[in-house]
DNA sequence: GTCTATAGAGTGATAGAC
DNA sequence: GTCTATCACTCTATAGAC
């Protein structure tokens, strides 16, 4: 007989936590911003709309947790890629790997980055202003990385930088799109390929 | 003594549709797809938001039409590009005219063009498909004129038409962002630039 | 054709029992 | 911590006077 419910703990007020926000990611990367109710995220995680505001003080709080938490992981990808390279990597072998790692993210694979691809240009103003200081105190960014590569004279010092990141950063973007379903490769492979192509562009 | 209000007569029915239209497109190019109301489109353009129901069955069909008047002026500033190239004109030359023209569109300076490429992908899924649709129409698409470029071997046979695509439309769409008021050059320039990174990138 | 008033349907957020 | 009930608000859409 069941006669404490000690034994069996629920699960930890933080983990329920992330089930929220992994839920919340989830049906942005489907939905987008405006589409997405707090009925279909509690619905997404066996919960209800208003539980959600035991654990977010609002709705916006928790949209714009998903994407600060999506900054962190293209952050982490970029930096984890850019570290594992071999000792005598150049300036373009860190761009690139760092490139290669952002469109591996995006290619429907994690909802947090392809919600952060898909909603950025939807949210409030303020909001937007939050994460793109996330974004920009990112320590390895596209920005730095080609700034870097032009310094070392690794591409044409006539490559405009603007340019060159709205190329790569747009791209990248429009990348979640990719329905991996009905591709034979990798998605690896797949970021590989667009990675070369980027490159190629802005040499 | 103004006795008769026939003799300055009022806008045609005509002119005002267009007129909400082009309003539409201008809000929407501002504010995205959930926040804009049909208040401010009526703001926009003088006139109250109840009355929009004479010229439009619904908001979505306002919307909608303004999308299709974007796929329009992309086709066809695509067409004209590509029409008025010289006689000796190679497959990578249509090409690139036609990039260059959806590039310019793009730059924010034609509200429908920034419109569509800003809410595209905030839009309810039916409403999306009968775009696609019409996209999918026009006479002259990217899709056809790589096609073309390939098979006339001016690109390389290896490259992946997919991705070709992904980046030159991701691309455009992000180009929208570009605050043209901060660059000394003109929208030609900068969208020649591109046009030329991006075909670097698929040669 | 225009404009006021309001119906009708959601949605974010809060109160309070349990 | 959870869940029901409900408030307050916004927005689309319609009714109807003019």
């Amino acid at each position: 007989m069941r006669t404490s419910t000690a034994r069996r703990p629920r699960a930890s007020s933080l983990e329920k936590r992330q089930r929220i926000l992994d839920a919340a990611a989830k049906v942005l990367a489907r939905q987008g911003y405006a589409e997405t109710t707090l009925h279909h995220v509690a619905s997404e995680c066996g919960t209800y709309a208003a539980s959600l505001y035991y654990y977010f003080p609002s709705r916006d709080d928790l949209v714009k947790e998903v994407m600060l938490l999506a900054v962190d992981r293209f952050g982490a990808a970029m930096a984890d890629a850019v570290r594992d390279l071999p000792a005598g990597a150049t300036a373009i072998d860190r761009l690139k790997a760092a490139v290669r790692a952002m469109l591996a993210l995006s290619i429907a694979k994690d909802d947090y980055a392809v919600a952060y691809n898909r909603i950025f240009d939807q949210l409030p103003a303020a909001m937007e202003a939050d994460i793109e200081k996330a974004r920009a105190a990112v320590p390895i960014g596209i920005a730095e990385l080609l700034a870097a590569t032009k310094d070392a004279g690794e591409i044409s010092a006539t490559t405009d930088m603007k340019l060159a990141r709205i190329l790569i950063i747009g791209t990248t973007h429009w990348m979640s799109k990719w329905n991996s379903a009905r591709d034979m490769r990798s998605p690896e492979a797949i970021s590989e390929e667009m990675t070369e192509m980027l490159l190629r562009a802005i040499r």
